[in-house]
DNA sequence: CATAGAAAGATTGGATCCAATATACAATCT
DNA sequence: AGATTGTATATTGGATCCAATCTTTCTATG
């Protein structure tokens, strides 16, 4: 017998499948900050009812990526300068560990991926395709140091700033900035330099976030 | 007008009520590891319906103190040895520069907070309330870096391996160590050397993690 | 006796219904 | 007119009901 089998058990539920896309269309600025998300209108959308919606607006919240008021509803929540600025500090502690302790695990197959992405990063014109490939570039690395929990921690966090992160990619011109970065960062790990590779990441995002912070002061006045 | 209001909109829905008691049982190694939760029977002792108790389960799944299978049902969830270490180490990282960004802050008032409870886990001698004092000095440090998301990120870490911390403090007489590196960061703090406190705080950190995991090797086999 | 398969019971996921609350707007009073 | 109260509507939180799935038990058969 040949098929490729899935395992039945993690089919996704209605709720999973409007958490995804909602996850998604945050991440991704499609749905502005602050706009309401109303469980009814959600629920036609996806024909389905609201209890599913409402449990996938629980894991939105958990996340950090809505806010609720009870009896109030959803909103899409929006991050101060502050927050924003402490969210990349973060990543730069976290994301610099990370690939400290990836380095040492790199094999011949885990780079030439990298490299590929990193090379799609550069080629690509799309703007609409920075955020994706960025983060599928960075977590090629970030895999190999095998600490699940981590790896979900830098996922969580990266998806609060994401919106913002593309918008510096695009709006401040960062791409030329983060193209010669990611090339840094790769030579540091085919050069089994974990420490140069763990402070070109730390600098990456703190460039990144500065950049950032910068661009948003002006814009918020 | 003469009385004391209070926020309405914060008041305690059926499903943080429920959420919370879940979580503090867990997190207080009262439901064992591996131990079905039925909806049905959780609405029960809650006096309510299904409905607030999927919910809270939702929330707990999120951050990992319980899994769940589709149609069969929560189960507290347990952590293997390695995934321990890997929080613990985490931790060390984390905490030990949360550590190093609140000693600039510290005030007078925090410091005298931070003794008392530092006194308190050493006069203490129902080990059923070490984890919580223990929890609550670190914090009264820990805030003093005024960085919401780390701590966040701390409190749920911290709430993944806490049982089996508890566990360590009782069953392996680490009390007399931590209540010696306790003593030894709250110096640190009062002298405000904050490279001493971050190190001596990554070091309680690591010291806990080694001999619980040492302890577990022994118990598992 | 062991085992495959069917039937029954238990449990979860989702739909629908009801109650509690918020918001918008009209009515009333000064 | 402006402020305040009452009312209608919209929306959420929770209860109840139904369908899908899992688990257990029972039975027939070799």
């Amino acid at each position: 017998m040949k098929l490729d089998a899935v395992d039945v058990r993690q089919a996704a539920s209605a709720a999973d499948i409007v958490y995804e896309a909602l996850r998604k269309a945050i991440i991704e600025g499609d749905l502005a900050e602050g706009e309401n998300l109303r469980q009814d209108h959600i629920a036609q959308m996806f024909n389905t009812s609201r209890i599913p919606v409402r449990e996938a607006l629980s894991r939105l919240e958990q996340h950090g990526l809505i806010t609720t008021e009870r009896y109030k509803g959803a909103v899409v929540a929006g991050l101060s300068i502050e927050e924003i600025e402490e969210i990349f500090e973060f990543r730069a502690l976290i994301e610099a560990e990370v690939i400290r302790l990836a380095v040492p695990n790199l094999d011949r197959r885990t780079l030439e991926l990298a490299r590929q992405h990193c090379e799609e990063f550069e080629r690509e014109e799309n703007a609409d395709r920075w955020g994706e490939i960025n983060r599928n570039f960075h977590y090629s690395l970030y895999e190999a140091a095998r600490r699940p929990y981590y790896l979900q921690i830098v996922r969580a966090s990266l998806d609060r700033i994401d919106r913002y992160l593309r918008a510096q990619l695009t709006l401040t011109s960062g791409v030329a900035r983060a193209r010669r970065e990611h090339k840094a960062i790769l030579d540091a790990c085919m050069a089994r330099d974990a420490e140069r590779a763990c402070a070109l990441t730390r600098d990456h995002i703190l460039d990144a976030g500065r950049s950032l912070t910068i661009f948003l002061r002006e814009q918020r006045g």
